[in-house]
RNA sequence: GCCAGGAUGGCCGAAUCUGGUAAGGCGCACGCCUGGAAAGCGUGUUCCCGUUCGGGAUUCUGGGUUCAAAUCCCAGUCCUGGCGCCA
């Protein structure tokens, strides 16, 4: 959220940021409404002012033991009140609709950010890995056929047992989650100085608000009883779409301390997204799916240093797949495709050798997002109302929040399948992997289980 | 889930029974004092609106009673203790 201030004060720079993101909002009125409730506000102050004038004067007038003139005073306070209740329910009123505008304002991006309409302005600004790559078998198997082959994923009982979107991992396919789940939370661990969170699953709607999620993004959520379309409280539960929702919201309507600060916080969670109307040959596999695991990278930091985090943040994402030797690329995203909240955003795209897309890369294959590294400054931190006290004599001010994957496991799954494939249908296990997964150097895949499996040339 | 107690500024804590300007202490900043410091003294230390200055709001949240609510009533949230249930 801008601050309101912010907004009365430039908003011309509102203007371009809901021009350049695309976002359409009647500005005009907003101003227009804060323009009046401050009439009214000033209204209001002054008749309070008299009634508490009144108000003291029958106190004093009651110890005098002057019962007359007491009376006459209350009567003349009664006026006052009615007075006042009118304009200030009128205030109130238009306080909401206040409120609620501002929330639909999208965040203004930074000046340098590649102003564009959509993902075909985003400006590449980084390429890793393919000079030296691996060499690979003349025909790369995808992984939704190579998984069902060795048994590793299995889609028809995932859509079975909870619905399509849905898939099960078996044997070396659950463990090479568990493996690059426990590997990137040692990573940041030791390596990036994170401290561990394990957040509740279930999320309430204010801490959608407070992450930026909501009203925006209902449709997405999956919603703990009750319809989406049914109006919802404060403390109605979802599921969360990703845990920078619990972990930035640990600290909502919270004042830190300076000293506390930079905060660096890790945590897997399955994510949970319905993915509404997202179909078709690209979605295939467990590229994307209604519920998938994540390692999430969320930090709190002091104003001035938001945008240097931003790049470490960058350098801690990459670092995973350097690590696994999987080769990638970085795109700055330009306004139209920054998403609401964000003021500068990355996107960490791993190369899928497999599928060759028009937009792949020259060596072939897709580029599957796996990190999305964003500056948010202070518009998430005033959502959520939290705040830090630069010195103990100031009052608090918001402090800048910043996340990003780090990162989406099943797309990593994805590139590893693909990227360290043999050419006799096994998969190479990346060498940082192997103490996680037992010491297993190669994915040879399991006996399928079953009738159906029976007549499986 | 039931019963009891509780929630007051950055922190601690009085006022609540008996409605009438929200004590005091700590921390922090600035000033005075000092050769310099400590101590001491003074001022400041939440948010909103309008220019300094002023005004308004603010005792967990939301309602209610009242001329007037930290204080009385109702509902809720969270915390503590006890009982019950339980992976």
């Amino acid at each position: 959220m801008l601050s309101r201030q912010f907004v009365r004060d430039d908003p011309e720079a509102v203007r371009r940021a809901l021009e350049t993101k695309g976002v359409d909002v009647d500005l005009e009125g907003l101003l227009e409404t804060d323009a009046e409730w401050r009439e009214l506000k000033a209204e209001g102050d002054d008749l309070r002012r008299r009634r508490n004038e009144v108000s003291n004067e029958i106190g004093e007038l009651k110890r005098e033991g002057d019962d007359e003139a007491a009376a006459a005073a209350i009567e003349r306070s009664g006026e006052l009140k009615e007075e006042l209740a009118a304009v200030e329910k009128r205030a109130e009123e238009l306080e909401a609709d206040l409120e609620r505008a501002l929330l639909r304002l999208p965040n203004v991006p930074h000046p340098e950010a590649p102003v564009g309409d959509d993902e075909s302005d985003n400006v590449e600004t980084e390429r890793w890995g393919f000079e030296d790559r691996r060499e690979l078998p003349a025909e790369v198997t995808p992984h939704y056929d190579l998984g069902e082959e060795l048994d590793v994923l299995d889609f028809e009982r995932g859509a079975k047992v909870s619905g399509g979107g849905f898939y099960v991992a078996k044997g070396e396919g659950a463990r090479l989650e568990h493996a690059l789940v426990q590997f990137m939370l040692d990573l940041h661990r030791t390596e990036h100085d994170y401290t561990d969170v394990f957040p509740p699953i279930p999320v309430n709607s204010a801490s959608m608000r407070g992450a930026g999620q909501f009203p925006k993004f209902v449709e997405d959520a999956y919603r703990v009883g009750g319809d989406n379309d049914e109006p919802y409280d404060d403390d109605d539960l979802w599921l969360l779409p990703t845990a920078e929702v619990p972990v930035t919201n640990m600290y909502r309507d919270e004042i830190l301390l300076n000293d506390d600060l930079p905060i660096k916080h890790q945590a897997y969670t399955p994510n949970f997204r319905r993915e509404a109307g997202e179909h078709g040959t690209e979605t295939r596999g467990i590229v994307r799916v209604h519920q998938f695991n994540k390692v999430e990278l969320v930090n709190f930091v002091r104003p001035e240093d938001s945008y240097d985090r931003l790049e470490g943040l960058l350098g801690e994402a990459t670092a995973v797949l350097e690590r696994l030797g999987l080769p990638y690329r970085v795109l700055e995203m330009c306004t139209g495709d920054m998403g609401f909240a964000q003021a500068k955003k990355y996107d960490v795209e791993v190369w899928a050798p497999a599928d060759d897309m028009p937009e792949g890369p020259e060596a072939g294959g897709r580029w599957l997002e796996v990190s999305s590294v964003s500056n948010f400054e202070d518009f998430q931190a005033r959502r959520a109302g939290i705040q830090y006290r630069p010195e103990q004599h100031e009052s608090a001010e918001y402090l800048h929040t910043l996340n990003g994957s780090g990162v989406a496991v099943p797309r990593v799954v994805v590139a590893v399948m693909e990227y360290y494939q043999n050419d006799d249908g096994t998969v190479e296990v990346p060498e940082p992997l192997r103490p996680y997964m037992g010491g297993t150097e190669r994915i040879e895949g399991g006996e399928k289980v079953g009738e159906s499996a029976v007549g499986d040339g």
